[in-house]
DNA sequence: GTTTTTGTACTGACCAGTCAGTTCAAGGCG
DNA sequence: CGCCTTGAACTGACTGGTCAGTACAAAAAC
């Protein structure tokens, strides 16, 4: 019931704002908001459980009753479990490059340069994955898997992500501001494990830190001031 | 039968040469080769299902089955699947930090900086990935998992990878070569997470890539040659 | 009166772990 | 050498349990 545990926290009373990726809900266009309800119900559920345990050891009967939900009810709303798993997917990914997109429009706008975006979009990074770090783990946990039936799923959902640091750095490099000679796609990756990394040991290991502890230890590598004492 | 699977290749014809943890194989003292023989196939193709499917959706039928063994053997050789799996992933740590530790020690005894240490730890890192892509994949994907049965063995052996990371560190603030207002842990696991998740994307998503070029990258980021254009 | 949820019961597949029995290899012995 | 013994290593059918998904009548909710 509570948030704090996925990227499907909304209000569970209020108006339908999820990114619309609904099959027809109805005609109306609203959507019928108690099976929204229950669906967030559930997201929230899933979400926890298969970051802890992974897809395969959760069960459905499990998700159910974390959502307080019966078993049919999960089968009235998704075709399957791992339909259930993939919209889940997509819908925290969406979440995910929206904010960092909108860290870096932000920058943008205030007039800062393109290291400043990718300062801010690492912070927002840190701040979604303080926010919803059960998503983050799955997220992980899932996305280097071959042979899995949602395979097509994880490639769309990484590549969202990647695009979004990669369309930076090409800016950045266009305008003079990194050198031409840096490898985008390999740097755009590089720094999106650094985060993930970073703030999945920050989670689990020292959770006592602040995000500012975090995102100052990011942005002084990020930015080559390691080396040189002081 | 082939390596390029696992961390576990070793000509299983030559004398006996694991990092012993034997219960108590004979009083020879040497133990027995053929059983030495079966546990590597089975850790190679449990590696590899494991990496491919997740540790829940794996059979030990199938492990079994690829090993070219009777499931029997499977649990006359290993108490249970889990431990399988433990052993499984105390043995590739194992293998990682010490090709990790050699690599610092070799630029030491050159007399390299603890810069030069860091990115001959990068290339090590790169080629361990590239040698053992399956157990990497494995490590990544169950390493934050909470709620499972070998939590303790999974701290032990993130530990081990990061503190080799941490020792040159602290090596590089003490005599002065970087700044001593970094932040050791979080840096070493931030450097980690660089090297893991640009190798895995690398491996699955641009497999033409050399390692020269992966390491490039990552050498330049590491030393803040991003910005500044040349 | 239509949509959604509930609760319970059921099925069929699948799977971890067991165990009684078989094979292997090495040493002893005639 | 060929034959026998012994214990370690291996086999694979079997068991007891679990789980995804189905079915459906009755109750809420809207």
């Amino acid at each position: 019931m509570t948030s704090t545990t996925g990227p499907v926290s909304s209000d569970a009373a209020g108006p339908v704002r999820i990114n619309a990726m609904e099959r027809s809900t109805t005609a109306t266009g609203g959507g019928s908001s108690r099976r929204e309800a229950t669906r967030q119900k559930l997201y929230e559920a899933a979400v926890t459980l298969i970051a802890e345990q992974g897809f395969s050891a959760t069960t459905v009967d499990e998700i159910a009753e974390r959502a307080g939900v019966a078993k049919g009810t999960v089968y009235y709303n998704f075709a399957s479990k791992s339909v259930l798993f993939e919209e889940l997917l997509r819908h925290g990914v969406g979440l995910l490059t929206a904010s960092l997109r909108e860290a870096a429009e932000q920058t943008d706008l205030a007039g800062g340069t393109k290291v400043d975006a990718l300062d801010a979009m690492i912070r927002a990074g840190l701040g979604f994955i303080a926010r919803y770090p059960a998503f983050t783990q799955l997220y992980v946990a899932e996305l280097w898997r071959t042979n899995r039936a949602w395979q097509s799923t994880l490639m769309v959902v990484r590549q969202q992500v990647v695009a979004v640091i990669e369309d930076v750095l090409r800016a950045g490099v266009a305008n003079g501001e990194f050198s031409d000679e840096i490898d985008v796609p390999l740097t755009a990756a590089a720094l999106v494990g650094m985060v993930l990394v970073a703030a999945l040991d920050w989670q689990s290991f020292q959770p006592e830190r602040s995000l500012d502890d975090v995102h100052a230890a990011l942005s002084r590598l990020l930015q080559g001031r390691v080396s040189g004492s002081r």
